[in-house]
DNA sequence: AACCCGGGGCG
DNA sequence: CGCCCAGGGTT
């Protein structure tokens, strides 16, 4: 472990900049002819585009706009159309926003700090100091995607980055990199550094720690599982539903019920199902029905983007047909030539599987 | 099929 | 302020 390496942003700043001067990318379209127009354009469509798909798209924005007067200057029509293909169209109207305001309120250049660049609409704080840091050499930090993931594996910060105090945090991390004694070269290589080494070495699921500079020092490495930052995002934990169904069977035949449209399963065929083993008892004693044999199946989870259905099926043989089970609703005595012709909610063929492999039909 | 992404918009 | 969204690529 070497502290240093995390508390002096001078051996920090030296390190990232050797490896970049070794091994970082350098002759990406929008690394020649620097300045603000360029970063801006880039940074944006690098926001939501790995660089392989920018490239082109990039090189044709340049050759029809070529300067934030151009592109102030031409139709918003013009530039989605320009954009088309990369997706995220607000992110384009607002680039044709900003640029409309850069050339009116700003006299065609761009505002030289970065409190003044995030006024403009589609750049927020990291993109300003990017197009801070990269066209005009102020030290001003950035927290990308891939920077947020460098510096969240090197100070093994916990929590998701989404969360505010943990945003907060590696900013000031960031700040505290950017801020160190430099020159204006400096300023740009080591911005480009910091988003190279992320994207390139430090990648979210194989970074390729041997051969990181920064091995030495990072605190994830020193935990054993660089992979685990930066923490994902807490899944919010899935309420738990229960449900209790139905399974009436006579001969070779279960009973099923077409689902209503909406909700769940909507227009699938289903089991009746109640919220209790009470109130399925009390149906079935509604329906003057008193079952000689009955059999609870073993209790399952079945999980939905949003919650947890736990689901208990009871088995229940007839010795003849009910009429109706679910009032108001489609209902078949289902046999198993019909798998294919009825749609089943997945849970719900696997039940009836289950059954069959328990209790093979005599037909 | 879940996760990810910088910034905007909403309650 | 916190929460959700966009929209397609990666894993």
């Amino acid at each position: 472990m070497n502290p240093e390496l995390l508390q002096n942003a001078d051996i920090f700043r030296a390190r990232v900049l050797d490896w970049y001067h070794q091994f970082g990318r350098k002759d990406l379209p929008w690394q020649q002819n620097v300045n603000p127009y360029r970063v801006w354009i880039s940074e944006i469509m690098l926001q939501q585009t790995q660089v392989s798909t920018v490239i082109p798209y990039f090189e044709r924005f340049m050759a029809r706009f070529p300067s934030v007067q151009a592109l102030a200057d031409s139709p918003v029509d013009d530039v989605l159309q320009h954009w088309s293909g990369l997706g995220y169209y607000a992110r384009a109207r607002n680039l044709h926003k900003a640029a409309c305001v850069v050339d009116e309120v700003f006299a065609g250049e761009f505002p030289r700090n970065v409190d003044t660049l995030t006024t403009l609409p589609g750049i927020g704080r990291s993109t300003a100091g990017a197009i801070a840091s990269i066209s005009m050499g102020i030290a001003a930090p950035i927290l990308d995607g891939n920077v947020k993931r460098v510096l969240a594996r090197l100070h093994a910060i916990e929590g998701w980055p989404g969360d505010k105090k943990v945003a907060d945090r590696l900013w000031q991390i960031a700040e505290g990199y950017s801020m160190a004694e430099q020159n204006r070269a400096d300023t740009r290589e080591y911005t480009q550094a910091m988003m190279d080494l992320g994207a390139t070495l430090c990648t979210r699921s194989k970074p390729a720690c041997t051969v990181c500079p920064l091995v030495d020092g990072c605190k994830a490495v020193a935990e054993g599982n660089p992979t685990a930052y930066p923490h994902s995002k807490p899944k919010k934990d899935k309420p738990v539903k229960a449900t209790w169904m139905l399974m009436l069977q006579h001969k070779g035949e279960l009973l099923l019920y077409r689902r209503p449209d909406q909700g769940i399963w909507g227009g699938l065929w289903s089991f009746p199902e109640f919220g209790s083993e009470d109130a399925l008892q009390q149906h079935l004693a509604l329906q003057g029905l008193k079952p000689r044999q009955q059999t609870s199946l073993e209790p399952f989870r079945h999980t939905f983007s949003h919650y947890h259905l736990d689901i208990h099926p009871i088995h229940i043989t007839l010795s003849r047909k009910l009429p109706s089970v679910m009032e108001g609703l489609d209902q078949v005595w289902y046999n198993e030539s019909q798998i294919e012709q009825l749609g089943l909610a997945a849970p719900i063929k696997k039940l009836i599987q289950i059954l069959h492999h328990a209790n093979p039909v005599k037909q």
